[in-house]
DNA sequence: ACCCACGGGTGGAAACATCA
DNA sequence: TGATGTTTCCACCCGTGGGT
């Protein structure tokens, strides 16, 4: 039997531990949240090896053997399996290449996961690009979850399933008639699923590419200048117009609409050579469905990005062409400056930015612009040196190219020093949008860090306060003594969730690299403590996991190895997104936070396994995870 | 006492969404 | 499409606390 430790060299070896845990981290959040196309299915079982299996990610090969055999030995794609995240994701997955063979279930997506975490900027901190903020809201949190279900809570059992994600409900319908946040339905649908009002959604396995060149598919040279950034699912509506295919996939994989401007999709074929849409079909009103359903296990969509601005100038500007420049300015302007240049008013811009506008714009309206625009290209240059022009005297970091990285290294030093500031400023005076924009002195950087701690300060009390309101109403009659208790139990509940899905993970990396898997749980769900918590509704039901060489536990010390420690890195994402989708959702759980307060660092805490340390400064729907196999002991 | 750094509070402009 | 409401965020003022 092979330990944890030789378990993680030998994974090490063969491929990026680390992307796996992301991919796992990425099921797992999509396992966790709760999306129309996901409550459509009645967690099929492929993959299940029998009831007490734990979660099975379903691969493409597992979507594809449900209808038909697997098309023979070649992958669909070339691709690493273990790509998942958008690019706008603090982390990317690009170059995670190390994935063994044959072992693709690990780095797939459950069909239907699609990523909602655009720029990922927190809920409350969510500033981002003009355009990119507000797709965030509207375009987010559309994981589907077919064929994945929560860990502990009950493997594709429809019920436990509502426990894991239970009052989690998107409030918010999404105004993109694409994303399947549809009600719930028992009824079931193999590989598509049925939303209430019978529309079906079709489960679109994409492929992005970023390209320098040209955005082609003419030549199968062009796609050497290609790297592949995501390889996921995107389930999209049946009635989705073929030619709006790419763009509606993107913005279900979290890229946002000025992306999808220089956006150029193909139709793949097992490794065929791609057919672009052109030649597949003339007709403009052929959908999804028409082209894609009988396709959905062999066929693949390429969609190929332009890591340039991407939008030429038309020979004639139409409703679309004009579309596709306002949001390619958008990138580089905010809605209120470019109303000031363009013949656009605010306004309209605005309606372009979410894709809502509805009438057309006007031929002389779209000539006009057209000619604006042209003026605007041969002197952009021109504008770029124009001191002259009254500029807004407050200092503005651009939001997707300065407040990321400004994030990043807040996050890694929320106190710098005047020389550590000096220098953030010098870094970001040398980016790009400094040309154009007044330069950042260390004063203006520091007064940005002290608001930036104010923001997260003020998010942590909505937090908090969001979390009271709900204990009000719902708890306003339990006594204190049973409060804790609750929180005990919440937090127990909690735990089982951590340290299964760890278990899981484990059980799942060891056995795709072909160890056995039929041990014992012995360390961890053995240990003291580990029993009682499973009480209640969240039985746990691990039957077989990977007896690891993991330290033993002992009841108010947590001493996992670092090995697992490393683990429960991935975890916090995971876990950090889903307290973002939680407090989206606005159904956080309120007795936790009331009894436990927060911290402020969660890397502190992740080096840290002291139970009581962890017990008591932090919030728990993020930590619980960092210590598997820990119980709560008051 | 003075300097310095920081947090709290807040004004007001910018950015954006929505209404009529 | 202009007007208006809301949210976000930069920048400033002031009080406080630590160090010298």
């Amino acid at each position: 039997m092979p330990t944890w430790s030789n378990i993680q060299s030998t994974f090490s070896d063969k491929m990026d531990f680390h992307a796996a845990m992301e991919t796992f981290a990425e099921a797992w959040v999509a396992a966790n949240t709760p999306t129309a196309v996901n409550s459509t299915e009645p967690q099929p079982q492929v993959g299940k090896q029998n009831s007490d299996d734990l979660p099975t990610l379903l691969t493409k090969e597992q979507l594809a053997s449900k209808q038909s055999p697997p098309p023979s030995s070649s992958p669909s794609s070339p691709v690493s399996p273990v790509q998942l995240s958008p690019p706008s994701h603090a982390h990317t997955t690009k170059g995670h290449s190390h994935t063994p063979t044959g072992h693709t279930a690990i780095g797939q997506p459950p069909v239907g996961h699609t990523h909602s975490t655009t720029g990922h900027t927190s809920p409350t901190t969510g500033h981002s690009h003009p355009t990119t903020g507000h797709t965030q809201q509207t375009t987010g949190h559309t994981h589907s979850t077919t064929g994945l279900t929560h860990p502990t809570a009950g493997y594709n059992h429809p019920t436990s399933q509502s426990h894991s994600t239970g009052g989690h409900t998107h409030k918010k319908p999404d105004p993109i008639p694409v994303t399947g946040h549809t009600p719930q339905t028992p009824n079931p649908a193999p590989v598509s699923s049925v939303t209430p009002a019978g529309t079906k959604s079709l489960p679109v396995h994409c492929i992005i590419e970023q390209t320098t060149g040209v955005v082609t598919f003419d030549t199968p040279e062009c796609g050497s200048n290609s790297s592949v950034e995501l390889d996921s699912y995107a389930i999209l509506p049946s009635t989705t117009l073929f030619g709006e295919v790419v763009r509606t996939a993107l913005i279900k994989l979290g890229y946002n609409p000025s992306e999808a401007i220089s956006a150029k999709g193909a139709v793949q074929i097992k490794n065929w050579r791609p057919l672009t849409f052109e030649v597949i079909t003339d007709d403009e009103k052929a959908t999804l469905e028409d082209i894609w359903g009988e396709l959905t296990q062999v066929a693949t969509l390429r969609i190929r990005l332009s890591s340039s601005s991407g939008f030429t100038v038309p020979d004639t500007w139409t409703d679309h062409s004009v579309r596709c420049a306002v949001l390619s300015l958008l990138r580089e302007s905010s809605q209120s400056a470019l109303a000031k240049e363009c013949p656009l008013t605010q306004s309209t811009i605005s309606y372009i930015a979410n894709w809502k506008y509805e009438s057309k714009l006007s031929a002389e309206k779209c000539r006009e612009f057209g000619d604006w625009y042209k003026i605007k290209i041969q002197h952009v240059r021109g504008f770029s040196e124009d001191k002259s022009s009254p500029r807004d005297t407050r200092m503005t970091f651009h939001p997707e190219h300065e407040v990321p990285q400004m994030r990043k290294w807040y996050k890694q030093c929320k106190n710098p020093t005047n020389a550590k500031l000096k220098n953030f400023a010098d870094e970001l005076n040398k980016g790009h949008v400094r040309l154009e924009r007044p330069k950042v002195t260390a004063a203006k950087v520091k007064i940005w860090w002290k608001n930036e701690r104010q923001r997260e300060k003020r998010i942590s009390q909505k937090k908090l306060e969001t979390n009271e309101e709900d204990d009000e109403t719902s708890q306003e009659s339990v006594q204190h003594s049973s409060d804790i208790e609750k929180t005990r139990s919440l937090l127990s509940c909690d735990l089982d969730k951590s340290r299964s899905m760890l278990l899981w993970q484990l059980d799942k990396s060891s056995s795709l690299l072909g160890f056995e898997t039929s041990g014992n749980v012995s360390h961890l769900m053995d240990s003291p403590g580990a029993s009682q918590t499973s009480g209640g509704d969240s039985s746990v039901s691990v039957s077989h996991t990977t007896a690891m060489d993991v330290d033993s536990h002992t009841e108010g010390n947590v001493s996992v190895s670092h090995d697992v420690a490393s683990h429960s890195k991935a975890m916090e994402r995971v876990h950090l997104r889903l307290q973002r989708e939680d407090l989206r959702q606005g159904s956080h759980d309120s007795s936790l936070s009331q009894d436990v307060p927060r911290s402020h660092d969660i890397s502190e805490l992740s080096q840290s396994h002291d139970i009581s340390e962890l017990s008591q400064s932090h919030d728990m729907s993020q930590d619980l995870t960092k210590d598997t196999g820990w119980s709560q002991e008051g």
